[in-house]
RNA sequence: GGGCGUGUGGCCUAGCCUGGAUAAGGCACCGGCCUUCUAAGUCGGUAAUCGCGGGUUCGAAUCCCGCCACGUCCGCCA
């Protein structure tokens, strides 16, 4: 158990006992209380009906009855609340030798003998990947690792589209284009190779309706699982494909399993799907062709039929995402979904569908609004795009400019090249997932490429400062008196440090990535203002400079673990 | 027209699920701090009718209803 966890109970357990003379049974909540008031807070409003007293009264009772215990230094009361201030010296004491023992494992939380299946990114592999959709790889690759971090074992899916129209328009491009007749690429990477076949064969196909003709053929045997036809689609994404891995690589993203779309067809595992939609209550057919009415299920909308088989007797996109649902179901026990906000609908639809067939385990959706440019949103058929390598490369470029201002004295090129690369990777993981994947995101290039506040060198910073002073101290174990560690900035990180289990637990079980973030920042902050406040090395009692070096060797692994959550590395120096 | 999402100082974000103590940070702006562990740091200051209007409550940024703005969807597309 880990501190933090070990010090509620104990509060709860002495809030309990006296509580009980009260005879109250509700939960037990702990606020937190405003700086400077303590460490947590009891709230009294619950008791006012059952003693018929002012809640500013009951804290006034109560507070001198909670006794002194190992993790209790006192209690206030404070107009309603109960006030208290954990024994500093035991948190101190306890938390960093965890953190010592534990190293990089500290804040993971015991193994749970689950699996989950999180399905993110599932790009249409037609061209590179963009930044409207870059939220989705990092939110999902965030979630991997924080699902690991919390016990689970987990499996990244990019469920690929290999039936659409998207690949079909590029597989006629490839086969029918001239590549004379594209514009000349910028990079020699397979995806921004292929995009120029693909954008010239949707201009193509708009104006032709011979060209729309032969895509559509393309689409319907694919459809209808031919081989050939699918081969040949196959071989048309597949560079594609490999230029998006090597653009997720880029930013420390793998993705463990790609399921192709037309598996589903070929297997025949969608047709039983169809098979049993098409004997529930709520199926209708017109035309040959059949859907749900989702009007029961308070789907509202000009049209709450949802379809599911064509009158030619193919399936839709979200029919066989209904399979695969259903087959990523029997393989684990927790499945997380990153979409874009664009599939709200079609993700209940799978949902409802799912539910129809019995399916017990549903998917945790994790929606995000799309990153728009300030004149409007992306697209790839357009042009009108920034692409996600661009980003990369811009973000790198920025990073070496700021370490070269700052260190070309004292660093190598190489040193500083490395360096650019950490920072310009992890501002740009740590700028999208800092944010609620709901919220809009409007892409600016200064808010990307701002290195200042609350951003990512700030965090990788505190990590430099604390591991430049370890590399200094010599000492590979230190040994620590926590009572030695008093000052307030001293106490103050240390509790920041206690509270890495308890975000990676709520991290994981929210979906909220962001929370990560957050923490990173107060902890790296608290971290500044300890350095400032509590030289190190100087330091001459030398009982006190060894605590010191215990909780800077604490913080470090902290941060290092937090910002790993994050898939940015930690600089040993910047 | 309907569904869903978002709305917090000049700009951006946290807090909303689970109501509670002066609404917490960053950017920008103003003024301090480098003979001391990397100043990508730090301290202080100016700045908010929490979109608008009702309601519930002892108490609402938070819950409920209505409205407004923006985004998104409402294909036998994916």
């Amino acid at each position: 158990m880990y501190p933090v966890e070990a010090c509620q109970e104990d509060i709860k357990n002495e809030l309990r006992k006296l509580l009980t003379a009260y005879h109250f049974t509700g939960e037990i909540r702990l606020d937190i209380p405003p700086q400077g008031l303590g460490d947590f807070a009891f709230p009294c409003f619950a008791l006012t009906p059952l003693l018929k007293k002012s809640p500013a009264s009951i804290a006034q009772e109560l507070a001198p009855k909670i006794p002194r215990t190992t993790w209790i230094l006192k209690a206030e009361a404070n107009g309603p609340y109960v006030n208290i201030f954990v024994d500093p010296a035991t948190m101190t004491s306890s938390v960093i030798r965890i953190i010592l023992e534990m190293k990089e494992k500290y804040g993971y939380l015991p193994k749970k003998k689950k699996k989950v299946i999180i399905e993110h990114t599932s790009a249409n592999p037609n061209g590179p990947l963009h930044v409207g959709r870059a939220r989705n790889p990092i939110i999902g690759d965030t979630l991997v690792r924080i699902f690991k971090a919390a016990g689970y074992q987990v499996e990244s899916q990019f469920y690929l589209d290999d039936m659409g129209k998207q690949v079909a328009i590029l597989t006629w491009g490839i086969n029918n284009i001239q590549a004379k007749d594209i514009p000349i690429p910028e990079t020699a990477k397979p995806d921004h190779q292929y995009v120029g076949f693909y954008q010239k064969a949707h201009e193509r196909m708009k104006t032709d309706e011979s060209v729309e003709a032969s895509i559509n053929e393309l689409v319907k045997k694919s459809e209808y699982g031919d081989p050939v036809v699918l081969q040949m689609i196959h071989a048309a994404y597949n560079p594609v494909l490999q230029g998006i891995q090597t653009s997720l690589a880029r930013i420390n993203i793998r993705i463990d399993t790609y399921i192709p779309e037309s598996m589903f067809v070929q297997d025949k595992s969608v047709e039983h799907v169809v098979h049993a939609l098409q004997h529930t209550a709520y199926c209708h057919e017109e035309d040959n062709a059949f859907y749900l009415d989702m009007e029961p299920f308070h789907v509202h909308g000009k049209n709450t039929r949802f379809f599911f088989l064509r009158s030619d007797g193919t399936t839709l996109y979200a029919t066989r995402d209904i399979a695969y649902h259903i087959w990523k179901a029997r393989r684990a026990d927790v499945l997380v979904d990153i979409l874009g906000e664009d599939h709200r609908l079609e993700s209940t639809q799978v949902s409802i569908a799912l539910q129809l067939l019995k399916e017990k385990i549903l998917p945790q959706v994790v929606f995000y609004a799309f990153v728009s440019l300030p004149g409007g949103k992306m697209s790839t058929r357009k042009g009108r795009v920034v692409y996600l390598d661009e980003l990369i490369d811009e973000c790198i470029e920025r990073a070496y400019e700021e370490v070269k201002k700052r260190r070309a004295q004292d660093l190598s090129e190489k040193q500083m090249k490395t360096i650019a690369e950490v920072v310009g990777v992890g501002s740009l993981r740590y700028n999208i997932i800092k944010v609620q994947p709901e919220k809009d995101i409007v892409f600016k290039w200064e808010d990307a490429l701002n290195f200042e506040g609350n951003a990512v060198p700030f965090i990788q910073y505190a990590h430099a400062r604390a591991s430049s002073i370890l590399a200094k101290t010599g000492t590979q174990h230190p040994r620590f008196d926590a009572t030695r560690l008093v000052h307030p900035s001293e106490i103050n990180l240390v509790k920041q440090l206690t509270n890495l289990p308890c975000i990676i637990e709520d991290a994981c079980n929210g979906c909220k990535p962001h929370l990560l973030a957050n923490y990173l920042f107060e902890t790296a902050s608290a971290f500044n203002q300890f350095y400032r406040d509590c030289p190190v090395l100087a330091e001459q009692v030398a009982s006190l400079r060894e605590s010191r070096i215990a909780l800077v060797a604490a913080t470090k692994i902290v941060l290092c673990t937090a910002l790993d959550l994050l898939g940015i590395t930690a600089p040993e120096e910047m």
